[in-house]
RNA sequence: GUCGGCGUGGCGGAAUGGCAGACGCGCCAGCCUUAGGAGCUGGUGCCCGAAAGGGCGUGGAGGUUCAAAUCCUCUCGCCGACACCA
């Protein structure tokens, strides 16, 4: 197999243009998406793992008659650009990141993965990001997008602000070992917490999804439900505190209360006996970082206010404190303290040594001490009008109670919290505003995007030559905003310019758009399940609500792929284990590296590169080569064994491949793919060895098998379909039909079994499915006669090959 | 801590509740050249046995079933996500 033939068909398929997607097509569409790297250098076999898994679907299903959008395109803005320019001084990020783009470009070519590149998207494109800014003009006129102070995540290592998402385990998401710090700036939010409930809904309409990326977020978005309730302070006529509780059941248990550290109320309800402490409490509280504040590790640590509120429920005097184990940013940043069901209030008032009150007594009865708290459902107790009542029924009649006397009302609360997208960076997309002196923050209009990023690789607040500019709607002195925006924006919309990429005069045509989504099969690494997943759902709503888009959500199926690690690491450039596609390509082929990739083990789990295996697949692309198109020489084998292949054997053999490898192809199971394959090879060898003859339906095994390979080994099978005198690429080619009759094995028999014993069999069609065959035989005379007239106790179905093993 | 997921040969891993270990790697033997680290053929879960054959086997303990790697309960171990969200 001479390695020229890589070149030569990859020129054929571009000329061909096989993979070009045709908007006017008459055939169905198939979108086969996968996620768009960072073109951080080279590519190495760990992407070339996912782009494999999509391009042997596309080919599938090309052949399968859909019409397939399989685009690709490069997320190229953002810090990794930066940080090389800083590391090798004189590079531009625009340069290092275009250079980065032709290198990956032609990596992937030399694959044989097949994109239209007519569609490619390139995010730091002005042709691009003019529209990311239209879309950010969208966001702001429909009162998504707002600025606000805030106190925000700063990474000091990136020197830029971290949306929540981005921090992990308070730590920055690029730099595992770098604590994130607090700061108070003004910034850009998009709104996504209004779509909270949607995005949290129609997780039930992702089906197709992993069910462990819908748990991701479900319990990312979070949410809650629960009631506020004011408070009102003792002394203080007119002034009250609004907590959040989960459980305003429990309201009779309360005996204390805590506010944040930053609550606005905490110095009015301070007496001056305590004022010093509590000032002393809150400031270092607010110095400390949130890895510190957010450690369950941590004893629970407050100051008393000496202030007091008053229960309304009944009119208890309960004291007020200040602890940090609440947090301002959740709920209503007051709590209302029930130890006795609350595992942190109780480590709380027994460290502080504050009443403990038992308002729900657990099955078992109430308890006589206690020693922790009780958080299950119960019976309720000392809560006055409503002892007696279940606590799930306590639930709902104190809300109503509440509603009723207007001190409270049932209330849902998200964990999820608003997009922080201003980013101090240069390479990024301008965040297209104006800052006058008269009209305020002004949008730029959108006929002058884009606003483009100057030249000069430097601060865009340090450039004035760029951010001094004229009001757009007076001619004042304005200044522009010289912030970018996170780089995950330009993420959320780039599977809809793939539809109508060359669109000069809108961000994508909603004709073609509505065409081509929603996305098939979407397929990327898990480490994007909550961040890119989340941001592109809401940008999809958001277009849906403004009438652009006709789809709620973006994605239909999703596939996260595992990594490919070496050494235990991920594999990486930077990490310095990689391995390049080069060095894959050029080892044994393309098409031996294409089916290494996917043999190597299961598509979903990680997996540790080594090249052992590799030389098996090159042995079985070896062996398809002469069996298509040497066969002579393997009936000629010496030291052959005598073992026959039955015509019947091998017709049913082919039949299911056929189906076998059609369904996992499908279901992106590519490893057994794979070994379906070596199988058909296997009993094709083992039919020529036992004297089979070369006949038409030798033949036709022969073409079954190439077509079914050569989503995976493209380069090789149209060398041998050419070979083998086929006119037309087999690229065309159409996908072999399942002959479910063809496939079945020769019959299957029922056995019909009454009080244990066994009564009767039955043969049965072949080809019928268990419930179809359990049907036939319930309806058989003979099995009804066997029963005698006294309905099965069981029916049982069994393959005709384990019929014995029935006692 | 909570929520997910996973435990199968020497290895990667297959198995709609139906012959566990497909397919491949590795290993062993033979063939071929005989320079093989190339190629071909056969074998290869573990134990007993010369063989025929027998016994045991999917982390562990129970259970459901004619039948369990698969379903249920408990338990041990590993991995991942979230983690004071009131």
């Amino acid at each position: 197999m001479p390695q020229e033939i890589e070149p030569k068909w990859q020129n054929i398929w571009a000329e061909s243009g096989v993979m070009k997607a045709s908007d006017g097509s008459e055939k169905p569409k198939y979108y086969d998406l996968v996620m768009y790297p960072y073109p951080s250098g080279d590519l190495t076999v760990g992407h070339a793992r996912n782009y494999v898994m999509g391009d042997v679907l596309a080919r599938m299903k090309r052949m399968q008659g859909y019409e397939v959008l399989h685009p690709f395109g490069w997320d190229a803005f953002g810090l990794p650009a930066e940080n090389a320019a800083m590391k090798r001084g004189g590079v531009h990020p625009r340069d290092w990141t275009l250079n980065n783009i032709a290198k990956g470009k032609r990596e992937l070519k030399m694959m044989g993965i097949l994109y239209d590149w007519d569609r490619e998207v390139i995010s730091c494109d002005p042709d691009y990001y003019r529209w990311t800014q239209a879309l950010f003009l969208l966001m702001l006129e429909r009162g998504l997008a707002y600025r606000a102070m805030a106190p925000v995540n700063w990474c000091p290592v990136d020197k830029t602000v971290l949306a929540n998402e981005q921090v992990i385990n308070g730590r920055c998401w690029r730099h595992p070992d770098v604590e994130v710090e607090k700061r108070d700036l003004e910034q850009w939010f998009l709104k996504i917490t209004d779509y909270a409930e949607r995005l949290l809904d129609d997780i039930a309409l992702l089906d197709k999804w992993p069910q462990k990326v819908r748990v991701m977020q479900t319990n990312w978005i979070g949410r809650s439900m629960g009631a506020e309730v004011d408070f009102p302070v003792d002394g203080m006529p007119g002034e009250s505190i609004r907590i959040y509780t989960t459980r305003p059941d429990t309201l009779f248990g309360a005996t204390f209360m805590v506010l944040a550290p930053e609550h606005p109320l905490v110095e009015r309800v301070t007496t001056e006996k305590h004022r010093a402490r509590v000032r002393d409490y809150a400031e270092k509280a607010r110095k400390e970082t949130e890895i510190e504040r957010l450690s369950t590790e941590r004893e629970k640590a407050g100051v008393a206010t000496g202030g007091f509120a008053i229960n309304p429920l009944n009119g208890e005097k309960i004291p007020i404190w200040v602890a940090d184990y609440v947090l301002m940013t959740y709920g209503t940043g007051a709590i209302m303290a029930v130890p006795a069901h609350d595992e942190r209030d109780f480590e709380f008032a027994t460290r502080y040594d504050l009443p403990i009150r038992e308002v729900i007594a657990p099955p078992s009865g109430p308890q006589r001490v206690l020693r922790e708290a009780y958080v299950g459902p119960g019976v309720m107790v000392s809560s006055g009008e409503f002892n007696g009542l279940d606590s799930t029924v306590a639930f709902e009649r104190i809300c109503d109670w509440l509603e009723k006397k207007g001190i409270g009302k049932r209330a849902i609360k998200y964990r999820l919290r608003d997009w922080l997208i201003s980013r101090q960076r240069y390479w990024g997309a301008p965040i297209p505003v104006v800052y006058c002196p008269v009209h305020g923050i002004v949008p730029v209009p959108v006929d002058q995007l884009p606003v483009e990023l100057p030249p000069e690789y430097k601060p865009l607040s340090e450039q004035p030559n760029w951010y001094r500019t004229k009001c757009p709607i007076g001619g004042e002195d304005a200044r522009r905003e010289t912030d970018t925006m996170d780089t995950f924006i330009d993420s959320s919309w780039y599977f809809l310019r793939y539809a109508s990429p060359h669109d000069d005069h809108e961000a994508f045509d909603s004709e073609l758009v509505n065409h081509w989504m929603p996305v098939d099969q979407y397929t990327g690494g898990v480490e994007h399940a909550i961040l890119h997943l989340l941001y592109s759902r809401f940008f999809t709503k958001v277009l849906y609500d403004a009438g652009m888009v006709a789809m709620t959500e973006p994605f239909m199926r999703l596939f996260n792929q595992g990594m490919v690690k070496r050494f235990g690491q991920v594999m990486s450039k930077s990490a310095g284990n990689g391995v390049s596609i080069d060095e894959l390509a050029g080892a044994q082929g393309a098409d031996a590296g294409r089916i290494y990739e996917m043999f190597i083990g299961p598509p979903e789990e990680d997996v540790e590169w080594t090249e052992a295996g590799l030389n098996g697949v090159v042995k079985f692309l070896q062996r398809v080569w002469r069996l298509v198109l040497e066969p002579e020489s393997i009936v000629a084998e010496k030291g052959a064994p005598s073992v026959r292949v039955e015509p019947t054997v091998l017709r049913r053999k082919v039949a299911q491949t056929v189906g076998k490898v059609t369904e996992h192809y499908d279901e992106l199971r590519f490893n057994t793919a794979v070994a379906f394959l070596m199988e058909l090879a296997n009993t094709m060898q083992g039919y020529l060895q036992g004297g089979g003859t070369r006949d038409a339906e030798w033949d036709s095994a022969v073409r079954t098998l190439l077509k079914l390979l050569n989503p995976l080994a493209p380069h090789v099978a149209e060398e041998m379909w050419q070979h083998m005198g086929e006119k037309g690429l087999l690229a065309d080619a159409s996908w072999p039909a399942y002959d479910a009759a063809a496939a079945a094995e020769p019959k299957v028999v029922l056995v019909v079994q009454v009080g244990g014993k066994l009564r009767d069999r039955l043969d049965v069609d072949a080809g019928l499915s268990e419930a179809e065959a359990m049907q036939a035989a319930l309806a058989s005379e003979k099995v009804r006669a066997a029963l005698n007239g006294r309905g099965p106790s069981k029916v049982i179905y069994v393959p005709d090959r384990l019929i014995n093993l029935v006692p």
